[in-house]
DNA sequence: ACTCTTGGAGTTTTT
DNA sequence: CTCCAAGAGT
């Protein structure tokens, strides 16, 4: 059979296995996602089931977009009727269809953490009680424990009533359920939990899915939580079809509710199942497998079971401790200029850490040497005040009744519409059971201030104007004409401010990016623009970007890449100082550190700093236990004296210095970087670089003198290079 | 109502 | 250090 060539025998039976519950126990790197498609491939080659009769949840929105990718490369057909996403996503879908039949309304909200965050506020604005000394989101992480153990409330009285600062939880956590209700709101928790619901209520309802999808997958099993094992059960009830693909070892949700013992007990949950093992990885080289290996193994509460590859040694795994964190960054920076004259592009390389906070000092250091890179996740597209903003207007118009959206953006741009007049207006209408704005197409507005209620009502003819209009225009031009309408483009466009001009860049991406939904879309309607762009995780929002990629170890999950550089391996950071306390914590940041490990296919440099910034202030701290326990399969290329730093120094300065130090003993086993420039240049010479296009020479310098060149490019700014490795040539 | 200043808190990890 | 919220001043 055409399509079962080229797998392994343990993955040909994991694919011809359709008859029953399957367990694919799939370590990092063993092509699992190769045994899903062609799974998925192959039962609709052979008739077992159709199309659209095939459900597959993914981690990611990105997996998702893959998996029907290759799908589709292997049927050679369009494939666009499997429903492949997210559990989020697939329960925004069904409950946009459905949710009537529990009481809400099908243009529902969904709230992300900030939506959240400002739910609260406002119902601790309500209670009096000081935003200061409440712990929004510890709260919030009580809601969500909450609502996936399935008890509610109860919960919450249960493990918080002896904790003082959490005594109110009980009694906010009631506003938060009601408002969220009333406002026809639901947070990410709520989509899988009202999903639930909905099938727990409507039993013909739980069956129409169930008997429509007669293959149900799910991938990163050993991520899902208690309700998303439930849904699983539901999807599956009356056919058993269900194929679950995951490895315990990469379990590092737990946080999030995440239950290990749902993959753990599988073959117990479904009866008649059958299990394979994917042992063999394709990713990585021998020696990187054997750090993994060797790390994971100190976690008990694990089946044993180990990564093995017919790939030789590959190059060895080099770690270094160094003094400081801006040692560290210059150390990465030089090992990536080494890479890339090693034939590495930019592309092939990441830099993990375990907070997002660490990424500053590596993106500073990156920039400095004018190395193309891109951020996964940290400060994020949607998350720009001016995206909120807009997406804000585009929720109001959607569902009036969301409040959260409505005060975000009455005022903005300046309306005179204050404080003092949104209080008045909001208490008014919780009086009248109405919504915010509900309360200004029907409130008794007329008889506040007479310039008052007239801004209000300028304001409430906008939205209705808006929503009159979105019946009548395409999808992209409308949110172009919001942003008119409501005068938020002309805001922006009068300031002077060189930040607003950003502001105005970063609304015309979000145009094009509506543009291309659009188009890709059929039957494209703000509703499920809005849903999807809700449900976008970082490794999503992050577009096809080239260059280096930093990311945390947590959204590196499911990628790959020739080299990488895992930093930051200092107790206290990694393992994290929480972790060394908690239950099972410890294991978890191993497992982690094993996720780390395994994303490198080639190169893995592993590097702790002696002392690292945080607050503003220096600390130090000890080499992570996982270096000791990676002990043997790394070689420590550590300076053994201390080395002093001397923190009153720049950056910059601090930084070239290092380079000289570092270069000696760096790589010395590696050969020298070839010099690829000898062309001579000089100030003003329009040149051509590989990456970054045409641009002007404003600064050389000779060898003797730094060997550095900055070139001013035509479009993509300033940057500094080596003079005699850049890829330029005259142009 | 709007703008500017200041002081205090925050860093795990995220759909 | 850096971001946000509250408070004073206009």
């Amino acid at each position: 059979m055409e399509l079962l060539k080229g797998l392994n025998e343990k993955q040909k039976e994991a694919v011809l296995c359709c008859d029953r519950p399957l367990l694919i126990l799939a370590g990092a790197g063993s092509g699992k996602t190769k045994v899903l498609t062609t799974k998925i491939a192959y039962i609709i080659e052979n008739n077992l089931a159709s199309k659209y009769e095939i459900l597959a949840i993914t981690f990611t929105n990105k997996a998702a977009t893959e998996m029907k990718d290759r799908v589709s490369r292997l049927l050679k057909e369009d494939v666009s009727s499997l429903w492949i996403g997210t559990f989020h996503s697939i329960c925004t879908r069904i409950l946009r269809r459905e949710i009537s039949h529990i009481g809400y309304s099908n243009n529902f909200t969904i709230y992300d953490r900030t939506d959240q965050q400002s739910l609260v506020k406002e119902i601790l604005k309500e209670k009096a009680i000081e935003v200061k000394s409440f712990q929004i989101n510890g709260f919030l992480a009580a809601v969500s424990n909450a609502k996936n153990s399935g008890e509610g409330k109860f919960y919450i009285e249960d493990f918080y009533s002896n904790i003082p600062s959490a005594r109110k939880y009980g009694e906010i956590y009631e506003s938060y359920i009601q408002k969220m209700k009333e406002y026809n709101a639901l947070d990410f928790d709520d989509l899988i939990l009202k999903t639930l619901e909905l099938f727990k209520e409507n039993k013909d309802i739980a069956e129409k899915y169930s008997d429509r999808f007669k293959y149900v997958f799910v991938d990163e099993y050993q991520d899902t939580n208690k309700t998303q094992y439930e849904l699983v059960r539901y999807f599956s009830k009356s056919h058993g079809n269900v194929c679950v693909v995951g490895d315990g070892d990469q379990s590092i949700y737990g946080w999030r509710g995440a239950d290990i013992s749902n993959i753990l007990n599988f073959e117990k949950d479904f009866k008649k199942s059958d299990i394979v093992l994917l042992e063999e990885n394709y990713r990585s080289t021998k020696n990187i497998l054997d750090v993994a290996n060797k790390v994971i193994k100190n976690n008990e509460n694990r089946k044993d079971k180990a990564l093995w590859t017919s790939k030789k040694g590959g190059d060895e795994v080099i770690y270094k401790r160094v003094s400081s964190d801006y040692e560290e960054a210059s150390m990465v920076i030089n090992w990536i200029e080494h890479m890339r004259y090693n034939d590495y592009k930019f592309d092939d390389m990441a830099i993990l850490y375990r907070t997002n906070a660490q990424s500053r000092l590596f993106e500073e250091a990156l920039m400095k040497a004018g190395i193309n890179y891109h951020v996964v996740g940290g400060l994020k597209f949607y998350d720009r005040k001016e995206i909120k903003d807009l997406i804000s207007y585009l929720k109001i118009i959607v569902n009036p009744s969301d409040n959260i959206a409505l005060k975000r953006i009455i005022n903005v741009p300046k309306r005179s519409i204050g404080n003092v007049t949104v209080n008045k207006i909001e208490t008014a209408a919780n009086n009248m059971s109405l919504s915010i704005y509900d309360y200004l197409l029907h409130g008794d507005i007329e008889s506040m201030p007479v310039k008052t209620s007239k801004n209000l009502i300028k304001f409430r003819d906008i939205i209705e104007n808006l929503k009159v209009e979105k019946e009548n225009m395409p999808l992209t031009e409308f949110v172009e004409y919001t942003l008119e309408k409501t005068g938020y483009l002309h805001s922006l466009e009068e300031s002077t401010l060189r930040e607003d001009k950003t502001r105005i860049e970063n609304l015309g991406a979000f145009i094009s990016a509506i543009g291309d939904y659009e188009t890709m879309t059929e039957n494209a309607t703000l509703e499920d623009y809005l849903s999807s762009v809700s449900l976008l995780s970082d490794v999503d929002k992050t577009e096809e970007s080239s260059g280096v990629s930093l990311m945390t170890m947590h959204a590196a999950k499911g990628l790959e890449y020739k080299v990488v550089f895992l930093t930051g391996m200092e107790e206290g950071l990694f393992p994290s100082e929480r972790s060394i306390s908690e239950r099972d914590g410890l294991e978890e940041e191993r497992r982690l550190c094993y996720v780390g490990v395994t994303r490198a296919e080639e190169k893995l440099f592993i590097t702790s700093s002696k002392t690292r910034r945080v607050f503003g202030r220096t600390t130090a701290n000890k080499e992570s236990r996982f270096i000791k326990e990676m002990q043997d399969t790394i070689k420590n290329e550590s300076v053994k004296e201390d080395v002093e730093v001397n923190f009153r120094e720049s950056y910059g300065e601090s930084v070239e210095n290092m380079k000289e130090d570092l270069k000696k003993n760096l790589l010395g086993t590696k050969k020298e970087p070839k010099s690829i420039n000898k062309e001579q240049f000089q100030m003003s010479d329009k040149v051509k670089h590989k990456a970054f296009g045409i641009g002007t020479i404003i600064s050389i310098k000779d060898e003797s003198e730094g060997d550095e060149v900055i070139i001013a490019f035509d479009s993509k700014g300033v940057k500094k290079f080596k003079k005699s490795l850049a890829p330029i040539t005259k142009a």
